[in-house]
DNA sequence: CTGTGTGCAAACTCTTTGCATAAGT
DNA sequence: ACTTATGCAAAGAGTTTGCACACAG
């Protein structure tokens, strides 16, 4: 199955030292195959096992922080125990379901910021995470 | 050692049915008596300790949890192992220093943000989190 | 071939839980 | 006295690591 998705997935694999293996390729493929998306290292272990991409979980941790490091996907600021990846690297924003620790993205993100601070002596801004946190509407 | 933020403290556990023990009654003079700020289980149980209120660490996550649901703290919505807990619990945002799992608060929270998004149906939005990702100032 | 990546299982960190003891009202 | 909170230690969840084997170049 040599889609051109893959075929984009090993250049960039290879642009960052990153030798594109079978397992890499396949989370790759699996990560940016349909558009944005946020994952747990377990939901895309699973996905990949359906796909019948045999990978085993610490190599599904590892690759996902190599991609992170290689500037492909991006950890999410939530709150809990898990660890949130998202494939879209661009500014957009999220909604937390509280209770259930359930990401959605924005749908329409025309959120705009203003007067954003400056940062620190030294520092820059890596990226803004906005994230709106929201819970059942009957107040308790 | 009765001073009125204990008072004030004791009042307020009463008032969501938390009985003013020792322990409860110190992590929150804890938290409150030097102004806004954001700590972990563990630092705040370290603080503990060192100011003699001997309490043991599944306690103190007892008790943030209990302050959290009371709405006296807020849990702060930074990746990474560990919860944050923030005990001003208005409107203010973060910087977090990414590598450090450190975070900042925004000295001057005059950020405004526009266009939120309708949450979906049956949801409200409970708060809204920003948090303003920092990095060393060379890009590698 | 040579070096890097993978898989497995064990180790680690942070957090939660169960149950006997202690403290609050 | 009666009820709720605490402390300890053990269990749990998510993540990382070490080392032998497998694969890519």
């Amino acid at each position: 199955m040599m889609t051109d998705v893959n075929v984009g997935a090993e250049g960039r694999l290879r642009k960052y030292g990153l030798r594109p293996t079978r397992q890499r390729v396949a989370l790759a493929h699996l990560l940016f195959a349909k558009g944005d998306r946020h994952l747990t290292v377990e939901e895309l272990h699973e996905e990949a096992v359906a796909a019948r991409v045999p990978v085993s979980l610490a190599t599904v941790y590892n690759t996902l922080h190599q991609f992170t490091e290689a500037g492909l996907i991006r950890v999410l600021a939530v709150e809990g125990a898990r660890t949130y990846f998202d494939t879209n690297v661009s500014d957009h924003h999220h909604f937390f379901i509280e209770g259930q620790n359930e990401v959605l993205d924005i749908p329409i993100s025309n959120i705009t910021i203003e007067n954003l601070p400056e940062p620190p002596e030294g520092m820059e801004i890596s990226y803004v995470d906005v994230v709106i946190r929201l819970r059942p509407k009957q107040p308790r």
